[in-house]
DNA sequence: CTGAAAGCGCTAACAC
DNA sequence: GTGTTAGCGCTTTCAG
């Protein structure tokens, strides 16, 4: 491997002063700095990022765990990190829980051991506190995405789910909907308490009552759920319309409801939080509420990047992103 | 930061001790090994990958080029390549290159001063040779997937496009069409070279004439295309299908069709290569030749590995994966 | 079984 | 302007 002492012997000069001109740092003629250059381009010469890190304690590598990179909701906030990343000269290592404790673990352990200097964190849930705590221990930069985790305190970048949620359950019931489900995350995931929080509030400023029967906690990736739906549908007094808390989950319950040889909205109307991506652009069907998503990745990167670099205070920040109500056709009015 | 040496301090014994037990490496007492452990716990001591890729010469970490991260199919091809990594033990360092060759050229330089181990490249296109070489300058492992690169020799995963392309129009032929269009992505892209041949002789073997006006050369990202498509509608004698090259090209000429007034699949067929993910499970529409992405992914990252660690012979090897035609509603027979 | 010395490629701090 | 020295955290080699 060609190193600054092969360039430095070629070039008759120490291998400090090759190092100065790779960095433009500190004084150096015209003159060396040219011949320098040449024999760098010559040699085809590249510098040792890891022993750079070695020594500036600094990698220029910031880590992005997502829960699932086939939702378009994660590839385009990305997106946005990876875009505002290289804008501000950082490279992206890039790892995918699959809304999986485990494997969040384990990109945990290769966060540390890589040292890179700061970490995108899209929680899978409640139990993530345990590695959060871990990143925290080591002093390791920290911003949250989409979740937050009760326990630890991080700069986060959220959604409105529980705005969200009211505002499409309130939607479903100016069409006159009063048996609405509520297909949910798991649990253990902060935003799918506050889209079961939001529905609650839509219903009661409406005057609906609650039906805890309506309500099912299932897992954000979970595309086919036959036996929720089929417990749902098979209720006294079924639903008209279904609020799905995330893309996903409408999906899968839109593949059920199909299979029973129901129509959606014809049958039951569903509305969900996030949007689709290209299935959106082809066919624009489902109602949503849309998040900015890119604009997750983008501020979230930018904040991780500030408190990196030192511009950050040292209290912890929250914003909450809006999200935009997108009225399309799979909701529709009850019909009487 | 805790090094090796604090914990030789704490444990009494000597850094070279640390890290043969950290490496499970040499022989040592179970009782020096359990102490060594424990003070590693309560330190908790992570190892420093860069000081130790420096001296291994070796970063465990792979390099994964995609061409865009919002399209399914790559995202879809990043878990078959991320699924695989991290089973054999690498990290994935992973870059959206945008279909762009200036980012493209900024990745290689990234990869190249990271040190990985070896890199899995979706080029952009043809010009995407001279950062080839260059990694190849540099003995970089590397393994290109889904287009190949005239004048680069190197592993390759990649589609039948050619036989795809045959098998789609054939199946509008099928229909009763004749006048079929192409819209295609860039000629700078082998794939959209061979999905070209494959339309010709898909026309020819079923005596239809070729001709030149009814194919556009575009960009795979195209989205978009208002001008091309109203050309294509206003030919004398105006095209009853499309075959779009893509998935992003058929959503664009589907849009399109769309705002000119005209329906998919009555007032014209459209059929493309790349299924859609969500897209396709929430509305089974599009009629594709769907690729293997999981498999372009994992089988790559499986030959990259292998060639990293020598279990490769010299010659570079190539696979065609087989595209699977699905047939939805979106190609209907030609209305006589 | 355990340790001391040297070096991976680079840069900060200090000479000259 | 340029060079020397030392050290970042780790492992290989060779001694004991």
């Amino acid at each position: 491997m060609i190193t600054i002492y092969d360039i430095a012997k070629k070039a008759n000069v120490s291998a400090m002063t090759v190092s100065r001109v790779i960095n433009n740092s500190g004084k150096i003629s015209d003159a060396t700095r040219q011949r320098v250059k040449q024999v760098m381009e010559e040699l085809h010469y590249v510098p040792n990022s890891n022993a750079r890190s070695l020594v500036l304690q600094k990698t220029h590598i910031i880590s992005l765990l997502i829960t699932d990179i086939t939702n378009p909701f994660y590839t385009t906030l990305a997106r946005g990190a990876e875009d505002t990343a290289k804008r501000l000269g950082y490279k992206l290592l890039f790892g995918n829980s699959d809304e999986n404790y485990a494997k969040e673990k384990d990109y945990v352990d290769m966060i540390l051991s890589t040292r890179v200097d700061g970490v995108l964190f899209a929680p899978t849930g409640d139990g993530s506190a345990a590695h959060l705590q871990q990143l925290q221990k080591h002093n390791m930069p920290l911003v949250l995405l989409d979740r937050e985790v009760p326990g630890i305190q991080a700069d986060t970048v959220l959604g409105d789910s529980k705005e969200g949620a009211r505002r499409l359950v309130e939607h479903l019931l100016s069409l006159g909907h009063r048996r609405i489900a509520l297909i949910n995350g798991s649990e253990d995931v902060s935003t799918a308490r506050q889209r079961h929080v939001g529905y609650k509030e839509a219903l009661k400023l409406n005057d609906v009552p609650y039906d805890e029967a309506l309500v099912l906690y299932a897992n954000y990736r979970e595309i086919q759920n036959e036996t929720a739906l089929s417990q749902l549908l098979h209720l006294p007094d079924p639903p008209t319309a279904i609020f799905a808390a995330n893309n996903f989950l409408a999906i899968g319950a839109i593949q059920g409801l199909r299979a029973q040889g129901l129509q959606v909205p014809d049958d039951m109307s569903v509305v969900c939080f996030d949007d689709l991506g290209l299935a959106s652009a082809l066919n624009p069907f489902l109602t949503v509420a849309a998040q900015p998503a890119y604009q997750f990745g983008s501020l979230g990167m930018q904040w991780l990047i500030d408190r990196i670099e030192g511009r950050s205070q040292d209290e912890p920040r929250t914003i909450i992103l809006p999200s935009e109500l997108i009225v399309r056709s799979s909701a529709a009015k009850l019909k009487s």
